[in-house]
DNA sequence: GCATGATCATGC
DNA sequence: GCATGATCATGC
């Protein structure tokens, strides 16, 4: 095999071509591996070395005769040992200057990257470049339900550079088409169109959730021998989507979304039950199943498994306010993954930032005077749906959020998870750690060996209670 | 009444 | 068996 030996202009032709690389490292064809040490980021290597081209003299996308990016993005291997995205994928700098008044199919993020050859690899800090192992190649061209979505997403960031807002953008603001923070620390900002604020530097990228997805649909193509996801019939709709592609054409993911809670406003969940004419049987995620079937048009399991709540990163999240206007119990999130904590050390690709940055999907149920009656003549205290909104963190918030994950950061990685290290609900910091598990016995693995407590990350109920009034 | 630790229920 | 959403139990 020859090294460049493709036709450049012909996608069919570069994705056989980097089927080469699967289960290779650059170093397999490099002749003289000294003159490359220490120049360039892993894709310019691909570039040059693997594909054969002088990287200053291109002009536009990677192949551009042919419409395609070419792509080179981590893996690494989690807490289970299995192949998980290491980042998100970075599409270009948003340009605040120029990147207002062009339509998505003219921005630069649809040029270029509609069609990508994504070569995922994997990351292994001490490794040089040139020894790291190429994994998957997928040729994948972004579908056209994910386009209605990701237009969506670009007039959403577009409109806000429009407007003198580009100090406020945040990954959360959109689902899967993000603006993220781009540049190291201490960065100044930069000059933004139609205001004297500056603003950090970001650019377009597509989400780790998003990313999530794409890599198992090419770990099946892999294992299926097909490498692609372009293909030549229409693929099935699967059964676990949320919103059909047709109701995109109209309308937002969003106003979709929400018109399905109207109907149900200020009822409870028994006149929830009439009215879609199923029995109302208590447990004890009543109020879930509630906010799930009418999210999901009584169609989907449960949304936040969904595809599109998957690829967005989004998690709907139900809240019991009682008649005080309090709210009782705190918001739990998933369990610390001690390993990922200790081997993030970037705020902004740490787990906790990924789920305190992402949208939510806040239902709200109000207690209210009375009682409903359920199956079996049972008689519970009675909510009402009283709100539903999509809700990201504000930036200030997230900046408490980066002290409190480099708390629990400092914690583990001096191995001293315990209580009184961590920050909790009378520190008043908005966030406090709890433990979160099967019982007192339920243990994960330590990185300092031997087996700790677990623990999750939570929302204090005062911060929950203060967020649904201010969007009041 | 609240903070904190502990555990339940469900679904995959 | 485990993650996730949800809630309970105890002591100050």
């Amino acid at each position: 095999m020859l090294i460049g030996q493709y036709d450049r202009n012909d996608r069919t032709s570069i994705f056989s071509y980097s089927k080469l690389l699967v289960n290779h490292s650059l170093r397999d064809f490099t002749v003289d591996a000294a003159e490359h040490n220490g120049k360039g980021g892993l894709g310019q290597l691909v570039e040059e070395l693997f594909f054969g081209y002088d990287v200053n003299s291109k002009a536009e996308a990677d192949f551009a005769a042919a419409g395609v990016e070419l792509k080179c993005t981590p893996l690494k291997l989690n807490r289970q040992d299995e192949l998980a995205i290491k980042e998100r994928l970075v599409c270009g700098m948003i340009n605040y200057r120029e990147d207002w008044d062009k339509s998505f199919e003219e921005s630069h993020f649809y040029k270029k990257c509609l069609v990508m050859l994504i070569l995922f690899y994997l990351h292994r800090g001490s490794v040089p470049r040139l020894d790291l192992k190429f994994l998957f190649t997928v040729l994948w061209q972004l579908p056209e339900k994910d386009l209605l979505i990701m237009r969506h997403d670009y007039e959403i960031i577009s409109d806000k550079i429009r407007n003198g807002l580009a100090h406020t953008l945040s990954e959360g603001d959109t689902m899967y088409l993000a603006a993220c923070r781009k540049g190291q620390k201490g960065d100044s900002l930069i000059p933004q169109h139609g205001s004297d604020i500056g603003a950090p530097r970001r650019a377009w990228c597509l989400k780790m959730a998003y990313m999530r997805t794409v890599l198992e649909e090419t770990k099946r193509k892999h294992r299926e021998g097909a490498y692609t996801n372009i293909v030549t019939e229409p693929e099935k709709e699967k059964a676990e989507q949320v919103v059909r592609t047709d109701d995109l054409r109209k309308d937002s993911f969003d106003g979709i979304i929400l018109k399905r809670f109207y109907p149900f406003l200020h009822k409870d969940y028994e006149e929830f039950c009439r009215m879609t004419c199923r029995e109302a049987t208590y447990s004890k995620q009543l109020y879930f199943t509630m906010a799930n079937a009418i999210a999901g048009n009584q169609e989907v399991g449960n949304v936040n498994l969904s595809e599109e709540f998957l690829k967005a990163g989004l998690t709907m999240k139900t809240i019991r306010v009682q008649k005080n206007g309090k709210i009782k119990e705190s918001m739990s999130f998933e369990n610390i993954d001690y390993q990922e904590v200790c081997d993030c050390e970037d705020w902004y690709d740490s787990r906790l930032y990924e789920l305190f940055s992402a949208r939510f999907l806040f239902v709200v149920f109000k207690e209210t005077d009375g009682k409903i009656t359920l199956a079996g003549g049972r008689e519970e205290k009675r909510y009402v749906l009283d709100d539903v909104f999509f809700w990201t963190m504000p930036q200030a918030d997230l900046d408490v959020a980066k002290d409190y994950w480099e708390n629990i950061r400092q914690c583990v990685t001096r191995n001293t998870t315990a209580p009184e290290c961590f920050w909790k609900i009378s520190d008043k910091k908005l966030f406090h750690v709890r433990p979160k598990g099967r019982n007192a016995a339920d243990l994960t693995t330590n990185p300092h060996g031997g087996r700790v407590r677990k623990y999750c990350y939570w929302f204090n109920s005062e911060y929950v209670t203060n967020l649904i009034n201010e969007h009041k």
